[in-house]
Formats: C-alpha cells, sequence, structure tokens
DNA sequence: ACGACTTTGGATCGACGATCCAAAGGTGCA
DNA sequence: TGCACCTTTGGATCGTCGATCCAAAGTCGT
C-alpha cells in the first residue's frame, strides 16, 4: 500500500518442510535451543514469516519434525538380528550418541513423549525384550522402564549441555567445578556425595549410562 | 515527572522471596508451567516488577526456589532407619507423589539438575545403596542410574500432565484415546506396541514407576 | 490470456522477561 | 526533631519472541 516494487523478488528454489527442517536443525545444532527462533530461520533460508508458516503449523512442530529426524536416523542402522542383550546395548548406545550430538533432541523427547519418534523406541526396545524372554506380565513395564532410564539419562545430557553451552571452557573443567563445590559440602550432612565427588572427576558419562542400561538388564533377567 | 500523586500506595505488609516463592508454587499448581509470568505474579501480589525482581534474580531462580521448596518437603518425611530396600521404594513413592502434585517440578528437575534440590536426592539414594551392600566401584553408577530413573519418570509424567491439562477430559479418556491409535497401527511394522496398546488402557502410572524401581533393585542385587 | 489457487515476503500484534527510575518508607546520626 | 541516606516498591518501558494477517508474486487449468 505503502511504496511500491521494494520487495524483495520471490526465491527460485521452491521452500519445503525437509528445507526447513533441515535450517532448523542446522541451528539447534550450533546455537542450542535458545538460537531457533523464526527470525533466525527466516535470515538462514532468506525468507519471510508466511513462507515458513506455510508448511509448518508451528514451533512445536517444527522441532517435532526435527527431532523425528533425527531419531530416524539412529533407528534405521539397527541390526535386529544379534542377540538380544547385545542388540539392547547398540540401540541404547545409538540414543545415547544421537542424544549427545544433539542435545536439544535430549529436551525434546522428555518434554513431548508419544511422538511418532518415541514409538520406533518403544518398539524396537519392547520386540527385543520380548526376544530376551521376558515374561508377558512384565514385559510392558520393563520396556517403560528402560524407555523412562534412557529419557532420563537424554534429559540431563541435555541440560548438561546447556551449562557447558553458555559460559564453561571445557567439559573437564566444568566436571572439575562440580566436583569442588560437592568435595567441600559438610561431610557430616553429605557423606554419599562427598564420596562421589572424587569420583565424579574422572567418570565418563557414556560408560555410566551403560552401567545403567546394564543394571536394567540384570535386574530384567530376575523377571523371567 | 508526568501527572503526580496518582501511584497506589505502597503495601503494608512487607514481601519476602518466601512469599513470592509461594505465589509462584501456587500459580504453578493451578495454572501449570506456562501460567506462571511475572505479570501473573504482579496482579497475584497487587505489586509491580520492580518488587518481585528485588527479591528474586530472574525467573530460572524463580523456579529453582519453588523447585526447592517442594523437593525439601519431600524428603523431610523419609525415614532411614528402615530397612534400606523398602525406604529406597518409600523415597521413590515419595518423588513420585510429588512430582505427580507439581508437574512442573518434573520438567524442572529434569532441565536444571545438580541443584540443591536433586543433592539431597542423590544423597539419600546413594546412602541407601551403601546401606544395601552395593559394592564401592558400582555405587556411584547405580545411583546415578536410579536417579535418572526417576527424573526420567518425572519428566514423562509432566508431560502428561501437560497434555491432560490443554483439553482433553480426563486422564482415563486420554489414555484411551491414545491406546485406540497405538491398536490402529501396522501391527506387522509394530506388533509390540499393538499388543501394548491393550495394557495401556488399564495400566497406572504409579504401579509401573513401582515396577521399574524393583527392576533396578533387583539388578542392583546382582552386583554384589 | 485470464481468473483461481498456491506460495512467498514482511508488517504487525500481543505477551513475555528484563531493565530502569523515581516515589515512598524506614533508619540512624546530629 | 530534622535531615540525609539506604532499602523497598510500583510501574513505564525496551527488545525479542511466536504467531497472525495480507497483499504481491508466481503457477496452473482452461
Amino acid at each position: 500500500m505503502a511504496n511500491k516494487a521494494q520487495r524483495t523478488p520471490r526465491r527460485a528454489d521452491g521452500l519445503s518442510k525437509e528445507l526447513i527442517v533441515k535450517a532448523a536443525t542446522e541451528i539447534l545444532d550450533d546455537g542450542g535451543e535458545t538460537a531457533l527462533t523464526f527470525r533466525a530461520l527466516t535470515t538462514r533460508l532468506s525468507t519471510g514469516y508466511g513462507a515458513i508458516y506455510h508448511h509448518v503449523a508451528n514451533k512445536s512442530d517444527l522441532l517435532a519434525a526435527a527431532t523425528g529426524d533425527v531419531m530416524a536416523g539412529v533407528m534405521t542402522g539397527v541390526v535386529i538380528d544379534t542377540e538380544p542383550r547385545e542388540a539392547l546395548r547398540t540401540v541404547a548406545s545409538g540414543l545415547f550418541d544421537a542424544i549427545d550430538a544433539h542435545p536439544w533432541v535430549g529436551a525434546q523427547l522428555s518434554r513431548e513423549p508419544w511422538r511418532p519418534a518415541l514409538l520406533e523406541i518403544y518398539e524396537c526396545i519392547g520386540r527385543l525384550l520380548d526376544a530376551l524372554g521376558v515374561p508377558e506380565h512384565a514385559l510392558f513395564d520393563a520396556a517403560g522402564a528402560l524407555v523412562n532410564y534412557v529419557l532420563g539419562v537424554a534429559g540431563q545430557n541435555a541440560a548438561n549441555a546447556r551449562v557447558l553451552a553458555s559460559g564453561e571452557a571445557d567439559r573437564s573443567a566444568h566436571l572439575a567445578t562440580v566436583a569442588a563445590q560437592w568435595s567441600q559440602l559438610d561431610p557430616g550432612k553429605y557423606p554419599f556425595v562427598v564420596r562421589a565427588a572424587t569420583q565424579l572427576r574422572e567418570h565418563d558419562d557414556r560408560e555410566q549410562f551403560l552401567s545403567g542400561v546394564d543394571i536394567f538388564l540384570a535386574g530384567i533377567a530376575t523377571l523371567r
């Protein structure tokens, strides 16, 4: 209505939901969750709000799509044919690594479950537990527990990544800081945490995660 | 500078961080996480932004304080003197119930761990596992795994509560909806989930949570 | 070639967290 | 008692966010 012919010309290549999700994933990966805004998307895709909202319902939809993208990549590589116990550890490792590489996925999964993304995981883990010989009456509790454990670690990892991203130098420095804080607590009130502080410094998140998986599998083995 | 003497008089009773945290908890409890805004706080406390920001650093600080408040209430009632296995189940139940009553706590715990609130939990669970006879080399992995499991369930519960709050009539109706969706999936691609759908309708979150704790404890028992 | 539909760019809106500042009340020293 | 200083408070304001809206630009069928 005001001044005419100032509008930038329409883009040549067509926009699509895949393109938008791809751009969103890139922004999330190198800027964290707070970096993903529709403004950032418009500038990266050099387009406007309307174009994006034409392909995406809202921000939740976009996050869900991006999460589904990452999770699909995780589950495609899984081989079911191996021994169930080993396959379960492979799936768990894959999930851990994916969430370690894309921390925002962890936060998203613990915020919006029951999505198609989680469905694949649930199906895969449930089937493997079934193959492991878990009796019918305990199968669903066991699968639920294992998925919840994975999601719990995912959430923690995402939170840690967020802390590390904002401020702190590197990972070991942050661990050292937390360990120092813990070891300075009153040993009378927090005997366990003070003891844990020494181990915290040299602990490996991935190994601890797999230890947890092993504990669960050992517990599940007692169910049969 | 503009018009004078229009300002509402200063409040008689002094404001304090406890009062603010209390109001915030009430808002969170009956409106969910999105309901807690500084605007809502000012109207409920009939005050201004400055007054609140004078006692509270920012929204994260406020949420952390509110979470700490709830968690403190949970941990005070725990008795350590009973048999460790039973005490662990009591603690787990307490956590579950607290997060069930205040879903926003679950989201907060999986978003910002290592806080004093979680420290208490970690200490309590670690000490109980120690009393249970878990060997030193496995103690910290075991405690970490259990805490992560609890946080995972907490996050899921919070997410479910959010879904239930927005829209859906009541809990069983929502479960029926999800179960219906699951049972309509292709049994060839999702055999486990389709089977799980029938159990989903009559499942109890709290019981499933405690089943997971039992699985975990059974796994722990194999470590000694 | 012309009208209907789809896709795009960007102005705009309301709500949010946060900052800022001056008024109001208290406190202590003279 | 009076006055200067500090703490506490109320509310205007700012920048940014997600989301909506609309007209321009392109595409397609006939």
